[in-house]
DNA sequence: GAGCGGAAAATTGCATTCATTTTTGGAAGA
DNA sequence: TCTTCCAAAAATGAATGCAATTTTCCGCTC
């Protein structure tokens, strides 16, 4: 059985791969069970990029044996987490520069026809619920309250996402969003206000593109904003190990292979 | 019945799944080649739509043992090809008609995000080849050679995707063409003159735009061409048996589970 | 003839085992 | 001291084995 101690490994709030990828009652099984697992203790980054998974440790830790973790393994490789080398097991998937732009893009790509989707499918009480958080993000924002911000930010994105009402789109924004997250910003809005009015400017058109149901117009102001975002955010992929944040808990940082060292709660997302 | 004219359609310089889904030299190793060959099995159509899949025979057929064809099955379900039901095994995945709905959006989600990255990044011998081919559909639409027409709109679009030059963009695309695969549209462009007249259109649309090299407005205009394009097809999944194309090899029919039987050829896609 | 147990057979899921490759560690030599 | 080479150890990739579940099939009952 898998142990307790990756119970609370899951993150806050985040899409991590909440979707069943195949409208299959995956989590059933055990190799279901044990995939989310190893998938989230990957995205978590209790695994540094680009170091070596260690089979052996692993299966001691999650109470199985080579078998099933291998598959999961080689599911998580088509997934584009790790890597297989050839007689030399996985590792970690570590990002360039490059490969992040072209991970920002199709996450922009994502979004924009999550948003085209959106417009068409949304109801009422699903905008009204999206109206309210970005009400509450525009808070956040006045109040300079980084974590609301990024909390309400997220939601709303998710919630385009889930108002476009496609399984595989969700899957896919899911699987994209999990590669991008051990991605960290290093210029966040503290230290970059104007890229914070601008994004809070280009929500308050995605806002007006979604109540007027203009869905080639927000489809492409939400490329547009992937894409600022990507712009303005100094990029960096880092590590963080130790306890994961559940609400209100503050991050260790532990640095790993990279000197890179964020001591504050992450900054997941800019915009 | 479909017309015999379109025989040898199926994998005319059809995008399957070439594309390494991680950069990784996935061919070199068994389970690479294994899980490549068992997808195309898949997508040719050699098992029926939600029939098992029999891991025994397949491990005779391909030569391996039940290890590593599981795990190319649990990659498999991954990519949403196939389902893994608890304790039962796997069956090959059947798309309802609301699920190609979906895959549809998604795809045209991509190719409209692909449009917008040619745009950027094509050059302009790039461009060239794309106008070429769109220059040679035009000329097998005069004819009404729909064989011609089709493997060039396929390869325009191909072509569109490689422009983009994002090899996640690239992966993803692959991933879902190949799911959608097995669709085949019972109004082809034979009995829909029209479509087939308003696609011919739209493809002008798309190469000025492309020459415009307007990123936003071909986004726009392709994913309103695959919209048209699902609109336009009434769909059916159907059943490909019997002969499959591997090269010049002509593998063994073996009639499985389904009594359907289609001897004509698919008419992938239209327009 | 249709419906219903129930045991045998097949299939699935996972653990274990084995051959091969890679990595490690240290001794010998420059 | 640094490099090179080689054997031991570890790790990987795949096959086989085994318990548990499911499917099949045959006899029985209604």
């Amino acid at each position: 059985m898998l142990d307790s101690t990756l119970d609370s490994a899951t993150d806050a709030g985040a899409a991590t791969q909440p979707v069943p990828p195949a409208g299959v009652a995956w989590g059933a099984s055990l190799h279901g069970a044990l995939l989310a697992h190893l998938r989230d203790y990957i995205v978590e980054g209790n695994l540094a990029p680009g170091a070596r998974v260690p089979e052996r440790a692993l299966c001691e830790r999650f109470g199985v044996s080579r078998t099933p973790l291998r598959e999961a393994l080689k599911v998580l490789a088509s997934e584009g987490l790790i890597e297989l080398l050839p007689n030399r097991g996985a590792r970690v998937r570590q990002l360039g520069a490059d490969e992040m732009v072209a991970l920002f893009d199709v996450m922009g790509g994502l979004e924009a026809l999550a948003g085209r989707l959106a417009c068409e499918k949304i109801t009422e009480s699903g905008y009204a619920v999206i109206e309210r958080l970005h009400h509450d993000m525009y808070a956040a924002y006045l109040r300079r309250d980084l974590h609301g911000y990024f909390t309400c930010n997220q939601a709303i994105h998710d919630r385009i996402v889930e108002a476009a009402d496609n399984e595989p789109l969700a899957t896919t924004y899911a699987n994209f969003a999990g590669r991008l997250r051990r991605v960290r910003y290093a210029a966040n809005l503290d230290k970059n206000r104007d890229r914070w009015g601008e994004a809070m400017r280009e929500h308050e058109e995605i806002l007006d593109a979604l109540r007027r149901r203009a869905g080639p117009e927000l489809s492409d102001i939400l490329f547009r904003h992937l894409r600022n975002k990507r712009k303005a955010a100094a990029v960096q992929e880092t590590v963080v190990q130790g306890t994961t944040v559940q609400g209100t808990t503050v991050q260790e940082a532990a640095v790993q292979e990279t000197g890179a060292k964020e001591t504050a709660a992450p900054a997941p997302a800019v915009g």
